[in-house]
DNA sequence: GCCAACGTTGGC
DNA sequence: GCCAACGTTGGC
């Protein structure tokens, strides 16, 4: 069953251009450091899922992309590295607590911030806009994520 | 940079 | 297993 979700990137970090901007498009999405995020790459994404590719803490949050799963969870080496702000001393290669994904960028699309989906009833109830969410990965219904592809989003 | 809200940690 | 203290997220 395709499912769809809203995943949160720090443009300065990881921008949709400069994924687009890769050979292949794709990158993996390390770092993820929250279990419930993690249970979502775990338990339920799957290759060709649907992905709302949006940028956060900055000057212009919002949905500027389409993107798609393309591979399955795998550890996410980052854990293992001493060196990395993502390593994790109680994460062994035998038993990894984090997970990596694979997302490839589709289709920029003009900016949806936040207030443009707080306005239409079709979109006001997502996940990402609930109070105190705090979730890097959120799911998204089919009906929101058809409306948002077909009627809000402009290439 | 503020701060509300939530997650995690660790002593007991 | 409770819960206070602390850390992080992320819009504004």
């Amino acid at each position: 069953m395709t499912r769809y979700w809203l995943m949160k990137s720090e443009p300065g970090e990881c921008s949709f251009e400069s994924v687009l901007s890769r050979p292949d498009r794709t990158v993996d999405w390390f770092g993820i450091r929250n279990y419930q995020a993690r249970n979502f790459m775990r338990d339920d994404m799957q290759i060709d899922d649907g992905v709302l590719f949006y940028h956060s803490s900055c000057k212009e949050p919002g949905i500027v992309g389409l993107a798609r799963i393309a591979s399955a969870p795998y550890p996410d080496r980052l854990q293992f590295d001493p060196s990395s702000e993502y390593f994790d001393p109680k994460s062994t290669p035998e038993k990894p607590r984090w997970l990596a994904i694979d997302v490839q960028a589709l289709q920029p699309i003009e900016r949806i911030s936040l207030a443009d989906l707080k306005v239409h009833p079709q979109t006001e109830n997502m996940r990402v806009l609930a109070r105190g969410n705090r979730l890097s990965i959120t799911p998204v219904t089919e009906e929101e994520f058809n409306f948002i592809i077909h009627s809000l989003a402009r290439l």
